[in-house]
DNA sequence: ACGACCTATGCAATATTTTGCATAGCATCT
DNA sequence: AGATGCTATGCAAAATATTGCATAGGTCGT
């Protein structure tokens, strides 16, 4: 349902292609919603057929047309309306399935645990390096900008001080790893040469 | 895929019933996954199938029967290895819609969205309240701890500096919102007597 | 030259999640 | 006395999301 909605909001400033949205899903926007090209490609069909959005195609020498869609005015009516209605209000669910792997920590798994958290800090710091580059080009000083712009830099924000927080706590989790696999017994380590 | 494997984590300590669990996934259990207890019956049936989970029924006076589920060995055996495989590394996607919303901030819609702001900062300062009431009774001292509740406090670590992130990123947008409809045109305000 | 990866679109099958419905008795509030 | 809400289970349909496949030419490295 909210997929829908996020395509058209990508669309309120650029007219875009399937895969330019899902390019901006991987980047950016991903921060709070991901969605495949699979995903998108549908739902702009199904977008197209409610007359939302429309597009024209542009012609390229040897690729593919883009197709290039751009929200009709029904389509901005519909998005208005919907950001007045229907909050399915849901905290924060950060479905990652390591942390139920955590729930699960043991002498067995600790190294591949310890090993997947940097994983994800590599991932997030990356991310958390794009926003940050955002920000100061586009968003320098929040209070001078248009109200619209105001709520994307709050969203913007968000991703960031969330990142932050996140690597700060896989710096702590790896920590207490760290210390905890020192005070392993021998017997659960391999093979010790000293 | 992965519910199945948190359901099995939720019975590695006690039996519990679908309705205890999906009690624990409203609470604790719920900051990193959520899931009705349509799913979690089904997931149990499920379960019970490949005999990952077996359960004993417990007669009550007047109301249905309670269904304690416990895990099997060859469950315990399943959720071992799935510990150590298939990790699909998804970074902190924070699916709500209302930061979709907010990169439509008008204003029309600035109210509204301010006090669906300030219902998240609510809901998150009850939920904080009751994590860091678990984390003060029995996570005093993570260093203390055995090993697997070593990675349970972690669990719970993230969800409270999350929490705190989120609620400090509230008050900011909450903010950012007052000061900007100061700054609105009188056309764009309900009447006003001055 | 060959493989890997990027642009660009899309269908189909499966898996997962959500929503609506159904049953049933007890407790608590008004 | 009636309404709401809690315990306790579960089926079925609809909406969403994921995974696998398919096509097609271009670029870049080895």
């Amino acid at each position: 349902m909210a997929l829908r909605f996020a395509i058209m909001t990508a669309l309120l400033d650029d007219e875009m292609s399937g895969y330019d949205l899902a390019r901006a899903f991987d980047k950016s926007l991903g921060f709070f919603w991901h969605a495949s090209h699979q995903q998108i490609y549908r739902e702009l069909k199904n977008l197209s057929e409610r007359g939302w959005v429309a597009h024209r195609a542009e012609r390229q020498a040897g690729r593919p047309e883009r197709h290039l869609y751009h929200l009709t005015d029904a389509g901005r009516g519909a998005l208005d309306a919907w950001v007045l209605q229907d909050d399915r209000m849901r905290l924060q669910e950060s479905k990652d399935e390591l942390y139920i792997k955590l729930y699960n920590l043991s002498e067995h798994n600790i190294d591949y645990l310890a090993g997947r958290l940097l994983a994800r800090r590599e991932a997030m710091m990356e991310r958390l390096y794009l926003y940050e580059r955002i920000r100061r080009r586009h968003y320098g000083d929040p209070h001078t900008l248009p109200l619209r712009r105001k709520g994307v830099y709050l969203a913007l924000q968000s991703g960031i001080s969330q990142g932050r927080q996140y690597l700060a706590w896989v710096d702590e989790a790896l920590e207490l790893l760290a210390g905890a696999k020192e005070e392993l017994p021998a017997s659960a380590l391999s093979v010790d040469p000293a």
